[in-house]
DNA sequence: TGTTAATCGAGACGGTACGTCTAGTCTTGGC
DNA sequence: GCCAAGACTAGACGTACCGTCTCGATTAACA
């Protein structure tokens, strides 16, 4: 599904049924790989077009840059996650440990590990492309995650009046830290202690 | 003071009053220059060494890329805060604000918000570079951080046993993540949010 | 007209109609400019590429070297004039003689000579570009010249089997080592005294 | 010995013993080995210094330029050789033959070809080493042919009025042009014709 | 014999140009 | 009118050398 303002939704589409699905899906399949290859700082529409086939025009024609082939290439890989639900067995610290166990064993996982740090440091300099990260990839997934701590609220876990987007952010931003600047280790073993220090400050 | 391996201190540093110290402070002043007029990603070593009246190779002589010299020239201006530390009024609550709200006003300002973030963008995609960044601009700044907080545990402000490293990151990665993905507004409210809401994690 | 084997021959040529006319001419126009102003061996592509408004690599995409465009640049010059015919008032003599000043005078021009010189250096270098100039340039005019002298021989002025080729070579390689290597003097008188000799071998 | 105009003399030198033989001797042969190998034209003086260990400048205070180094280094070689003398068996027409086949011979010797073309395409375009070609190098050798050619005038093979030194060209000049352009194979067979043409332009 | 000044190896310096790579635009011809 | 293909201008990349310029460290002549 289309991302970019040239392409923002398949209602709107400007010529419809004129663009090639087939070059749309080899661009976005290059990127992946190439990003997979050489890294996203070697990566270059030349090579992308190069390899999947395409003018580069038609590149041109439906991305603004390098970070929004990129950006869209690894939106479509998390895409048909929309209904993201967090496990709920009622005990909001082991849930709580075990998502975040998860997080790190992405964050470890070479395979993910590049294109995440790809994506992230496009984001990090590109206000726009910002703003579609926050509305497609990170919003759907931390609205599951604040549903799971409303219900941590309704079980008298946590605070009533707990602000849920700092609870999330006290949370994950440690995490996010330590993986993006590599300043120390990521281990299951932390992601423990971030939650039960972050629900210390979080209970009623 | 040198950053990079192949110039890694100024007493080990292999040919003693052979290298330039007139070019090497050109380089860093045009590369200071340069970030500010066109932004991190336009930087050309070229236009650096264009800029500062110097033949490029005396650039790739002692840089091992474009991030090495850009965190060399921010570098260079964050030293001779070798001794930094932190208000202690007694009051941990109050002095952590102080310092959060600082902080948020430093990443509101263009003048340093452009390098900065040109920095952690080149610091996230290169590990070396990371080391060197942890080493050199954060772990000073850290331990400053850390002395004030233990401080606070002999004023028994915080628990004794309170990891100290996790305390730090609780405290400044929410802000930090703000401020890098843009994903929320940075205000003086929310530091003193975030202040509140650790401090309560690391209460006795 | 095309030289190099990149682009051997306009009917042949790979991507016709592909090629910019425009910039083929202005690449060939500034290469002239630029021998004369500066000299062959201070001709860089670079300037050729800046003076003729052309990027680089549309030099590079369509020769070999810097040999190759001055070599093409100048014969661009010299076409046009495929039907060389020589004088012939029936005195062999008197024609050669006046052949041979004109050359003397041609090699003291120094609007021809420089170009020429530099040509002549290239060639000495590159067995691929002399087997161009042998094609392209001088196989036109020894033809016509050795018309000149089947003419002579028809006359009864020449023997009938006279070997042409070596008797072009007698008339002309001394000339051009003078030239060359700035031996000795060219004057006409030289060349008057060279035809007599050869003459004198050739006569039946 | 000394060729360029820095030191043009051992008698003149300026500072008579200061100069290292031994840094001399390095460059001259480190200088003929990178002909052999890379050829003239890819031969630099960083590889000349590094390969004979002298530094660049010891290169720049003796040498006007590559050109000079090149030629000192193929002189050495041919000096030594300076009371050339050309057999003389009383007939020339046959010790010519044997002279310019061995000329032919030469010029085929791949070990002899690359430096002195080098040579040759050095002095077509410095004046100044053309110069000095032509006392040191071709002075002499010339002298000799034409010691050879006047014994022929006293035998009276050769007309007593005769140009000696058109005589040479007519000679050399045409194997030297086919030779230098490549424009045709160098046979003993076509020195033979060379020298029969020739002398009947010569005879009484 | 010790002084002194030129030469030496070494290599950093400001530069120019190389030949390659990529960006982003434009053009052609096929579908 | 989109597409693949690829030529175009533009300009940065990182490397190779240029010729000049320090540096000490020899080293040979003179004092």
């Amino acid at each position: 599904m289309p991302t970019t303002p040239q392409r923002p939704d398949p209602r709107t589409r400007p010529n419809p049924g004129r663009r090639s699905e087939r070059s749309r899906a080899a661009i976005l399949r290059a990127t992946r790989e190439l990003v997979s290859e050489v890294g996203y700082p070697r990566l270059s529409i030349e090579a992308i077009a190069a390899r999947a086939g395409v003018g580069k025009q038609t590149i041109y024609r439906w991305w603004r840059s390098k970070g929004a082939v990129v950006f869209d290439a690894f939106l479509a890989l998390s895409e048909g996650a929309d209904g993201v639900v967090l496990p709920d067995t009622g005990d909001i610290e082991a849930d709580l440990k075990e998502v975040l166990r998860a997080t790190v064993a992405e964050f470890a996982d070479p395979v993910f590990e590049a294109p995440i740090r790809a994506l992230n440091m496009e984001v990090a300099g590109d206000p726009e492309l910002a703003a579609q990260y926050r509305e497609r990839l990170a919003a759907p997934v931390d609205e599951a995650k604040k549903e799971r701590l409303r219900s941590a609220q309704r079980a008298g876990q946590i605070r009533a009046d707990a602000d849920l987007d700092l609870a999330l952010e006290l949370l994950y931003a440690p995490l996010y830290q330590r993986w993006l600047l590599r300043s120390a280790p990521l281990t299951p073993e932390y992601a423990d202690a971030l939650v039960e220090h972050v629900l210390r400050a979080l209970r009623p």
